[in-house]
DNA sequence: TAGATTGTTAATCGATTAACAATC
DNA sequence: TAGATTGTTAATCGATTAACAATC
C-alpha cells in the first residue's frame, strides 16, 4: 500500500474532490483552484481540503492553489481511477438491470469514467446463459472462474437479502476485495475486503426520523 | 419536535436496532435482548447501544435487558414508522422503475413496512398520464397538488443529474421536508428539509481507493 | 515587494468507550 | 440474596477547525 492508515472520512471526501475538480477541468475555464473554492463546491471547509489533500503530497503552490488539471490527475492515481476498473453485477432483478444500464451509459458518454461493468451474474436459470444489454448473464458458481478470465476487481450485488451473505462469500473467495451491497442485510467480510452497503431502505428510515420534527 | 439535538450519526443507527428487533419480534422465540447481544447483531458496541437509546427514554430494565417487543414499538414510533408515509418517486427511468418495483414488493410482503410509493413523476410527456405498476406518472409541474391530494411526505428523486436541484426545489415547494437524492449531484436544501445522498458513482468511487491496498 | 494561500501544528469539538452505581 | 445488565458519568479517542509561519 503507498499511505498508510487513511481514515475513511478522509478517502469518501476524495471522490467528491474529484467530481468538483472533472467539473472544472472539462468545462476549460478554470485553471486554478484554492482550498476555498474546491472546499465550497465540494461542501467540505478550505481546512479539511487542505488536510486531506496534506496525506498524500504537497499537490498546491502557496500563493496560488491548486492546478485543477494536476490535481485532478492525482486524485484519480490516488483513487485508482486512471485504468479501466472492471465490475461484476451479481443479481440481475430490477435493480441489477438499472445499474447495469446506468453503467453502460455513463461509460459510453464520459470517457474518463473507468468503472465498468462487465460481467452478469444470476442464480435463476432462466436468465442463465441469455444476454442483458450485451452482457452475458452467468451462473454465480463460475464466479471465480469469469473473475479470473475477466479481471474482475469489483462486485455489485443486488440479489436478495437471504442470498447476500452466501454470495459475497463466494466474491470473497473469487478474489474480489471491493463489493457494493444493495441487499437489506449486515453482512461480513475478512480483513482486507472493503464492503460498503447502499441499503436503500436503512435511508428512508432514517429520513422519516426527521418527519416528526 | 419531541427529543431535542439528537445528533445524525445516532438516527443514523436506529434504523439498525430496528432490524435487529423486527427480525428477532417476528422470529418469535426471541422476548428479551441485552444491549450486548442488539449491538452483537446490528455492529455496534452495547455501551453505545444503551447511550443511543437513552436519548429517547428508558427501554430496558436492569439485569433483564430490553424486551423485544416494547422496544421494537418504541423504536417505530421514534422513527415515525408506526403510520403510513407516502412517498413520490420523481424520474422514472430505469433506476426509478426498480426502486417502485422494490417498494411495491416489499409493501405488499411485509405488513409492518409503511413506507409506501403512491406517486409517479416525469417530465416526458410520453410517459406522463401513463400507469406504471399500477400508478399513474404525473407532469413534474402538478407536485404541489399531487403532493396536498396524496399527502406526499417523502420523495425519492432519480432523474438526471441536470434536473436534480430544480426537482429538489420544487419538493421543497410543496412542503416535502425528506428527500432520497440518486443524482450524482451536490444539492442544496433549505434549514428544516433533510437531503439524503443515495451515490452509487461515488460509492464505488470510494471503494475503488482500497484496490490499490 | 505585497498579497494570497498552502501545509502543518495546536486547540477545539464531538463521538465512542470504559467504568460503575443503581436496581431489577 | 446473588448475578446480570441498565442508565449515566468520566475518560479516551479521533476528527474538524483555527491559526500561522513558510513561501509562491
Amino acid at each position: 500500500m503507498r499511505w498508510k492508515k487513511i481514515s475513511d472520512a478522509v478517502v469518501r471526501r476524495l471522490p467528491l474532490y474529484l467530481r468538483v475538480l472533472e467539473e472544472a477541468y472539462h468545462s476549460g475555464d478554470v485553471k486554478l483552484m484554492s482550498s476555498q473554492e474546491l472546499g465550497e463546491r465540494a461542501g467540505v471547509s478550505p481546512a479539511l481540503v487542505r488536510k486531506d489533500l496534506a496525506w498524500f503530497g504537497e499537490f498546491g503552490k502557496q500563493g496560488v492553489g491548486y492546478e485543477v488539471r494536476y490535481l485532478r490527475e492525482e486524485l484519480r492515481k490516488i483513487l485508482n481511477l486512471d485504468r479501466e476498473i472492471r465490475v461484476a453485477v451479481i443479481g440481475v432483478g430490477s435493480l441489477g438491470h438499472a445499474l447495469v444500464r446506468y453503467n453502460q451509459q455513463r461509460y459510453r458518454e464520459d470517457q474518463h469514467f473507468n468503472l465498468h461493468v462487465v460481467a452478469l451474474f444470476d442464480a435463476d436459470p432462466a436468465k442463465i446463459h441469455t444476454r442483458l444489454d450485451g452482457l452475458m448473464i452467468h451462473p454465480i458458481d463460475t464466479l471465480a472462474e469469469v473473475t479470473r478470465r475477466e479481471g474482475l476487481q469489483m462486485a455489485i450485488v443486488t440479489v436478495p437479502a437471504s442470498a447476500a451473505q452466501q454470495v459475497v462469500d463466494r466474491c470473497v473467495e473469487a478474489g474480489i476485495r471491493a463489493i457494493l451491497n444493495f441487499a437489506p442485510a449486515k453482512l461480513t467480510v475478512p480483513e482486507g475486503v472493503h464492503l460498503a452497503n447502499a441499503d436503500v431502505s436503512l435511508e428512508l428510515q432514517r429520513l422519516a426520523y426527521y418527519l416528526g420534527e
